[in-house]
DNA sequence: CTCAGATCGTACATCGTTGTATAGCGAGCG
DNA sequence: CGCTCGCTATACAACGATGTACGATCTGAG
């Protein structure tokens, strides 16, 4: 095995012999303790330049207890959005002064769970976690210690803080867009047909909200399901709400990948988008705006919902109480709208 | 701060308390050490499970002087390239039993360097490198002292391990491609003036080489400069080689980012693709083959390339040699043909 | 001039694990 | 029957940093 805390090999014992301090002075002197003589000062930080001298965090860790990192779990890194997600929470953990790691669990339930119990969330000082297959219970069941925030929508109610949105609203607001601009035959595509929990549930109901503020009825074939929330999912719903023949003019996607895969199958298929049918999308990743047509969307505030949910970790483990009551925010939503809902 | 080691803080003392053995013995049992009897074991195993006991890495990492992880260093994950190649790496290093730390640079030199300074740098036992702004000096000045492997084209002949693709044979292979089907006004775009080393320059030349072999002339109206590789630039570039009046009817973009970027400006004059401009990109991303129309690429085997980095840097991690001499593997490529390229 | 209180620095124990050296014990062999 | 050797388990000392407790100096007031 390849030694870490390389740099050298140098240790405190190093700096402090050139120094001609005790190791505990340089200790002192790395970690601000205010009384200390400004010439001491001077001679250990010169000796730690001369050396090269950096901290052995190991060590470090193992004697505080805690490492500065904190463990980012979601499904994959492939999906755009939460490699959005992911760049967000870096930055946002960076200006907090702290390191992120992040696991993938492939959105399975086995792996979703074993992030909670394996070796490596031990190295970590808390938990950024975004779940799509676990139920509530599975969380509850399992008594956990740790500092830990969830994202998205798939568990709500779990003794842990909480970032997300306001999914029934941002998606009733999304097929209300549609329904603005004169659309009345609105399909959704992202169904999870029998599920009790989870973004598609929420922007369902959402979807179906605006439908009846309208006056319209809800027609179970004008809604598409999609278990993979990816374009591939997308295009073949897509196919498929065309080839069943019902009549379609809009087409409310539960995510942007879907509504990508949507426009995809449109293009395909040679249906003008926004003309015959329009598209609006969930999540706003940058791809929306380049996509041809631009994609419409629902802008999460993925920034914000980083910046919140690293802000609420870090709160729980500076407190030192990963219990606690638990803490809910909602981020705001806005609606982008772009060619692909474009009225003219 | 908050305790990290967790997990009830259970610590070996406390498992060979109840299995009554000794604390080596348990470490032998974690570590598969051989000599332990069946019963001794099974006594062990059970207060482990009884106890949820779990080894505190922080002092494994400590004592073995090796942590099991390994950076990732690249510009940003908003990068659908780099998303993609963080997600091959983690799946890779996975099935090694690694885990992978990583680190966005943001592509800016400072950032880049401070990378290999880094105190997190300590934290790892080695660093797969993806520079976008260094110069091999900044890299031979800085006598690194850990197991490195690069990745890109940005730097050659560095002292270190080096995963690479085939860059001028690819832009090559891409542009013939363009031939092949007719087109003679190709144009390229990405290109860095000035620069004397990375993927740009190396692209071009491939481009220049493929025009040569086909008796065209090199005509510098038709390469575009894009300085950042994101679709806002590839669109801006498309617009210039547009406006400027210089007939283009296929466009070579130096990644897939940048073709996007051209088939969306491409899209928003209402130039058609492929029948006007055949459009081919770099790198194959997921979102290529779901763009409107599909877009045609060249495909670097990013599952071969992440793999093989992870294995060579496995390789110098376990044989403790940092040093040693430098060994570079050259990926394979194939041309991806779809709509944005398609003939009649 | 003495002594309390503020500054500055040090010695030692400790975080939880693993490498090294070695002790106990039985079996096999001459 | 005694000795060697292979297996099993242990005690002890690290790994490199930091918290605690306590000396050593210096200052200024009485």
């Amino acid at each position: 095995m390849g030694r870490a805390g390389r740099t050298g090999g140098v240790t405190m014992h190093d700096v402090a012999a050139r120094a001609g301090v005790s190791i505990k002075t340089v200790s002192n002197v790395l970690n601000e303790y205010p009384y200390i003589r400004p010439a001491t000062r001077e001679r250990v930080e010169q000796a730690i330049a001369e050396l090269g001298y950096q901290v052995n965090l190991s060590a470090r860790n193992l004697r505080r207890g805690s490492t500065g990192i904190i463990g980012l779990a979601l499904p994959e890194l492939r999906l755009p959005y939460f490699a959005e997600l992911a760049d967000s929470v870096i930055g946002a953990a960076e200006r907090e002064g702290l390191t992120v790691l992040i696991e993938q669990t492939g959105a399975e339930r086995t792996r979703e769970l074993a992030v909670l119990t394996s070796a490596q969330r031990q190295l970590t000082d808390g938990l950024l976690y975004s779940p799509l297959a676990l139920d509530l219970a599975d969380l509850t069941s399992l008594r956990l210690d740790f500092p830990m925030v969830l994202l998205g929508e798939r568990i709500f109610g779990a003794d842990a803080d909480h970032v997300t949105m306001a999914n029934v609203d941002a998606a009733r607001a999304a097929t209300e867009h549609l329904l603005a601009r004169g659309r009345r035959r609105v399909a959704t595509v992202g169904a999870h047909p029998g599920e009790a929990s989870g973004s598609a549930v929420l922007r369902l109901q959402g979807y179906r909200e605006a439908l009846e503020a309208a006056g319209l009825p809800f027609e179970p074939a004008l809604v598409a399901e999609a278990w993979f929330w990816n374009r591939a999912a997308g295009a073949a719903a897509m196919d498929r709400l065309l080839d069943s023949g019902v009549g379609v003019d809009a087409v409310f996607a539960m995510n942007d990948a879907l509504a990508l895969g949507v426009l995809h199958a449109l293009h395909r298929r040679g249906v003008a988008v926004p003309e015959q049918v329009a598209v609006i999308g969930f999540d706003d990743i940058e791809e929306a705006q380049y996509s041809a047509p631009t994609l419409s969307s629902i802008s999460p505030g993925r920034d914000q919902i980083a910046q919140t949910a690293v802000r609420l970790l870090r709160e729980r483990i500076d407190r030192g109480d990963a219990a606690g009551p638990p803490r809910t925010v909602v981020a705001e939503f806005t609606v982008v709208a772009r060619e692909s809902t474009a009225t003219s």
